[in-house]
Order: structure tokens, then sequence, then C-alpha cells
DNA sequence: CTCCTCTTTGA
DNA sequence: CAAAGAGGA
């Protein structure tokens, strides 16, 4: 057969046959090439994990078992480039169309839009989706088409929209296959030896793949999700939903989350059942969280690595690997920190309580910069998600407008009697203290010396001693952050004068990652807690054996770094990017509109016209500054990648640079990016 | 029981 | 900084 004028489906994460809006729009065009490219460089110090990476694989696995059941197979392919693949998959193939769903992390904005410019340059017809998000980005926004600046009004909105989120599509009946015979498949090496024997216990405790993914919704509906509100204090409640890593690689759909809930919401509504209400409130509410976190990744590109409120830059922050050591091999002397990280690197999974305990302390008592944690999170969360992780670590980080106060330490020893009353949480991961009576469990530091005598703990042996005092963390942070305050308004004076361009240019980027970021194998977080009566059904079968599977990625990242830093002061996204700084910048830095429109369809946006022409000096004034400063390293259109206009960083700049947003500048990219509507007219 | 203030907490 | 909750008058 020929396979002219059949269709490639580019799966990402959205690996579902389920809900797939553009395996969907496939099939309805004739026949489909349904394809996977793992290309991990291109994510640049992002490349997923040892757990990620196992995740991944299953999840492939079945959806290829799924395909061939309606009738293709899923062709994958290893590359450094995924638009190259795409282009040879295009060139074996003879396909015509190119069929993708949205992402909106920083790096899938430029490639995606890139992708859609090369191949729409060959002549093949690129149309993308929604399949990740109830409502796209650029749907959600204020009076003045301005995006909302805090989680409240943004979730709000979405709540009030005038229309709902698109219902859940059905699966496929039947995919007819194209002609793959000249376009073999590559194997795709997730795992290495090395990586099997650990690897091989999660597979006990958790099921990849897009129907046990919809298993799992089913069963977190019609169980604990009544008891949602009830149980999100406990460390160790087994009552969350546990489908994070499936949205992560889109095995389920959220609008299809959102549909269920949605249903139980009203049952329970006219039952008048309160807890149910709250609980699904609660919920729904992490599912905006979710929505929130694609939304500032694509109004704000580079909230990854950096701060989206600008003073945070001028923070000293406690470059200490050692620090950094200890609280990943969960030796802060703080019970409740110490069992989370000994959790986290044994598991993959940490409950969301304790994601805030771990990273607070991280922040706020250690003082670490926050990109370290977030990194180490990254590496090690079976969920681990750029966009759901950046916006972690700001709210941690107080740099959200509406996060909480830098200067507010939590303690962890309240907060242990908080969210582990009994200890048990920490008498599961820390062994060491499992004989301590309650009353001591989270401050050891204070029992008496029978006491410990008696526990068989002895501090600074066997427990340590907290490294950092909370008394003597709270001074540090108030020296710290009126240095901080000082710094900004020196800064800021300077501008004003005119002394300097003012863009922060004596800020040569983000604090670098550590080589060694991996927990040593000669300390392995002791295994499960013998005496703990009770028995649950995560607890052996997650707990991975230890090997030294990651020194083999620690070499490849530490390669990678230095590669790339050659070229560049600043590693944070491959180097292959460059190649299309030039002409991105060509195309954007233009302010009229694009000439590529469908006339059926208003522009998304129509700006003031006040404010886009103060725009416009901001944007020409930046694009200068980015030039020398960056080369190009970050996703180019980051309004703040040179001065910092962004609402978030200078809130006086008369604010409206500040729209310097990347669809506020660039409304023609959202224009090729939101395909949904053009398609459903064609 | 209501009102007021103090405390806690929040994405 | 504001809303909600706790505790006291």
């Amino acid at each position: 057969m020929s396979g002219g004028g059949c269709s490639i489906v580019w799966f990402r994460r959205d690996l579902r046959v389920e809900d797939n809006p553009a395996l969907a729009a496939g099939v309805r065009a004739g026949a489909v090439i349904a394809v996977f490219i793992w290309a991990p460089e291109e994510e640049g110090h992002y490349q997923p994990g040892r757990v990620s990476r196992w995740w991944l694989k299953q999840s492939l696995a079945h959806l290829d078992s799924s395909l061939r059941s309606l009738g293709t197979a899923l062709v994958t392919k290893r590359s450094t480039d995924s638009i190259s693949s795409l282009l040879e998959v295009v060139k074996s193939t003879g396909a015509t169309q190119l069929f993708f769903n949205h992402l909106y992390d920083p790096i899938s904005l430029v490639r995606d839009h890139r992708a859609k410019e090369v191949l729409t340059a060959q002549g093949v017809a690129v149309r993308s989706y929604n399949a990740d998000l109830l409502y796209e980005p650029w749907e959600v926004h204020d009076e003045e088409g301005r995006p909302f600046r805090t989680f409240a009004a943004f979730w709000e909105r979405c709540l009030s929209m005038p229309y709902d989120p698109e219902a859940p599509l059905l699966p496929p009946k039947r995919i007819i296959s194209g002609d793959v015979s000249r376009c073999p498949s590559d194997n795709l090496i997730f795992e290495d030896e090395s990586e099997k024997g650990s690897n091989a216990l999660l597979a006990r405790a958790w099921s990849p793949g897009w129907s046990n993914a919809d298993k799992a919704l089913t069963t977190f509906i019609n169980g604990a999700l009544i008891e949602y509100s009830k149980n999100r204090r406990k460390a160790d409640s087994a009552t969350t939903s546990f489908l994070s890593p499936h949205l992560h690689f889109g095995e389920v759909s959220v609008r299809k989350v959102f549909h269920l809930v949605r249903i139980k919401q009203v049952l329970w509504a006219n039952e008048g059942n309160r807890a149910g209400e709250e609980s699904v409130n609660l919920f729904l509410k992490s599912i905006g969280l979710r929505e929130y976190s694609r939304y500032m990744s694509f109004n704000h590109p580079y909230s990854h690595e950096r701060p989206l409120l600008g003073h945070l830059k001028y923070f000293p922050w406690v470059v200490d690997e050692g620090y950094f050591k200890a609280w990943r091999q969960g030796r802060t002397g703080y019970p409740l920190v110490d069992a989370g990280m000994r959790e986290l690197w044994a598991t993959g999974w940490l409950h969301d309580r304790i994601r805030v305990v771990v990273s607070s302390f991280f922040v706020k008592v250690l003082q670490l910069p926050w990109r370290w944690g977030m990194k180490y999170f990254w590496d090690t969360l079976l969920d681990a998600d750029l966009e759901s992780d950046a916006l972690g670590w700001q709210y941690i980080s107080g740099t959200l407008p509406d996060g909480r106060e830098f200067d507010r330490i939590d303690n962890p020893q309240f907060e242990g009697y908080k969210f582990d009353p009994n200890g048990e949480y920490v008498r599961r991961w820390l062994p060491e203290l499992a004989r301590l009576p309650t009353d001591w469990i989270h401050h050891p530091w204070n029992a008496p010396e029978a006491v410990l005598q008696a526990a068989g703990v002895e501090l600074g042996s066997n427990y340590p001693l907290p490294i950092v005092g909370i008394d003597a963390a709270k001074v540090r942070l108030e020296e710290a952050l009126s240095q901080m305050w000082q710094l900004e308004a020196a800064s800021r004076a300077a501008v004003e004068n005119g002394t300097e361009e003012g863009l922060g240019d004596s800020e040569s980027g983000p604090i670098a990652f550590p080589q060694d970021m991996q927990v040593e194998i000669d300390q392995p977080p002791i295994r499960t807690n013998p005496t703990t009566a009770v028995v649950r059904r995560y607890e052996d079968q997650m707990v991975p054996s230890m090997t030294s599977s990651l020194l083999r990625i620690e070499d490849e990242e530490t390669s990678t770094d230095l590669r790339i830093s050659e070229e560049s002061s600043r590693a944070e996204v491959p180097i292959t990017m460059n190649v299309t700084q030039e002409p991105l910048r060509e195309e954007f830095s233009q302010p009229h509109m694009p000439t590529v429109r469908n006339n059926n369809n208003p522009p998304q946006f129509n700006f003031p016209l006040g404010r886009r022409n103060s725009e416009d000096s901001t944007a020409e004034s930046s694009i200068g500054g980015r030039r020398e400063r960056d080369g190009g390293v970050v996703p180019v259109w980051s309004p703040s990648t040179s001065n910092f206009t962004d609402p978030f960083v200078s809130e006086d700049n008369n604010g409206l640079g500040s729209s310097s947003s990347y669809l506020q500048r660039h409304p023609e990219s959202h224009q090729l990016l939101n395909w949904r509507r053009l398609s459903q007219t064609g």
C-alpha cells in the first residue's frame, strides 16, 4: 500500500488511547502512524530519573499493546533531536499530516513551535491539541485579557468559565495502520542492568499504563475521595489519589478526572454530605494546582530556574554541599524531615504534605538554593513533573505573590506532632528511633539521657543532632533577608540613576548544581521498621534495593555539563537549542500580527492599545539585552531573560513591561499553538 | 449564645 | 494580609 496521505500521531506525555485528541484526529484523517521519540538529551538537566524512566518504559509497552489491539503499533525512535526524527518518519512513510497534543514546559514550547515551523515548511500539515488541561492557558485570563497572578483568582475563573471543559473522547474503535515497512523502530533503553533490581520492586506497587490509570481513577473516586479532606493531614495516609504519575505521563485525562469527580460532587451535594463536598473541593483544588503549574510555566517559561519574584535573586543562599547531602540522606537530625527524605529515596514517593515539610526545611532552615532541591525531586520522584515541581518550590520559597511568607519558618518538631501524632511514620522510616517514646519522637535532642539510652539512641552517633538549630536558622534568615533587600534597593537605585542598564547583569545565572547529586551507597536508608505493627500495602513493596545504579546517571550528567559549559555558562537547555534562536527571534521580534491566520477566528488576544505600546518599547530593549547575555540558552521568548520586566519580577516598572509575558508578546505563536479550532472547521 | 480578640494558616 | 478557627468575656 502507499503511505501517501497517512498521518503521524506523535505521542509524548499523552500515553493513552482514550480521550486523546491527536490520536482521534489521526484516526479521523485515515491511516495512522503512531510514533514515540525518546530524546532525553533534549531535556538538558531535566532528563527523567531512574524511577521516571521505569514508568515510561512500562507505559509505552502498555500503549503499544493497546494500539496493536486496535490495528497498529507504536513506532519508537531513539534520537537526540525529535524534529529530525519526525522528518525521517515523514520521509520514510510519506506522511502528509502530523498531530500531537500540547505540552507546556519551557523546552517543549520551543521544540514544538519549531516542529510546526519546520514540518509546515516541508509541506506537512500540522495540528496540535489540548489533551492535558481543562482549559488552555490562553483561555483563562481576567477582564482585560491579562493572565492571573494568583492561584485563587485563576482557579475561581476556571470553575466559572462560560463553557465547560471538553467532554472526554472515547477510544477509537479501530485504527488503520499506515505503512511503516520502511520506518523501523529503534529499541529504546530505559534502564540498565544495575537498575533492574531496584525497578523490579516498583512493579509490585505501581501499574503504569492508561487502562491501569483508569482503574486507579475509578478506585479512588469510589473509595478514598470521600475521605480526602479528613485524611489530608496524615503523613502516611494511603488515601491520596496516587494519580500523579499517571497524570504526568498523560495516561489519564484530567478532563475525565474532572467530569467523574464532578458527578460525585453533585451527588454528595444533593445528599447534603458536607465532608464529601469538602473533599471534592480539595481534590479539585489539587487538580487546579496542576493546571496552574502549566499556566505559570506557559506564561513564565523560565519558572523552573528563576524565581518569579525578582528580589529573591539577591538572597544569599547557603551554598553548602554538606547540608545538601545530609538532607538527601535523611540525616538532618529532624525526624520528620529525615523520615520523608528516606521514604523519597527508597520509594520515589512522598505525600504532598511531607513534600512541603522537607522542601520548606531545605529553603528556610538550611537556606540552600531551591533549584538544588527541585532538581533532586526531579531525579527521584516517580511523578516528577517539571511544571508542578517548579510551582511547588517557588511557592515554598515565597516567590509567588500568594505564596507563604519567606521569613516564617515551619518547625519540623511541631509539624511532626501535627502530621504524625503517634510517630508511626517516623518509626517506619527511621528504625534507629523506633523505640523512642512518642513524647520525644519528634525532638530527640530534648529527651533525657535515660530515655535515649533505653531506646538505644545515641545522638551524634546512630542518629544525628540537628545540623542547624531552628533559632540559628531564624537569625541567619533575618540577616539574609535584610541583605537581600539592601542589594535589591541598591540595584533599583542604580537603575533609576541610569548608571547602568539595570538588567541585573551582575547576576551570572543560577547557582550551578553540585556535581554529586546522589545519595551515597554507604549510607543506605534502612528498610522497614520491624517493630511497626501497621503493615501497609505500599510499605515493603515500594522499597527498592540499594544499588549503585545512580552513579551511572551521575556520570552522564557530569559529562553533559562539561560539554555544554564549554559553550555557555548556563547549561540549562541543550545547546542544540541555539539553532532555533536566530530564526525565532527574527520572527518574534516583529510587532506586527501574524500573517497566517484563520479568518473565521478572531485572534485569541486583543491587547488594549495602550498596553501594547508601552510593551513594545520594553520588548525591544529586552531583546537587545538578551542577545549579549544569555547566548540564547533560555527559551528565547523568556521575558525576564534580560531585564526582569515581568510583573512578578518588578512591581514598580509601571507594571506593563510587565505584560511582556510570552503570550502577550508573541500572540502569533499562540495562534500557531491553538490549532484545535482550526481543526474543527476543517 | 454572641461577640470579640488572639492565633493559625494559607498554593 | 486576610480568612477561618479557637478561646475567652
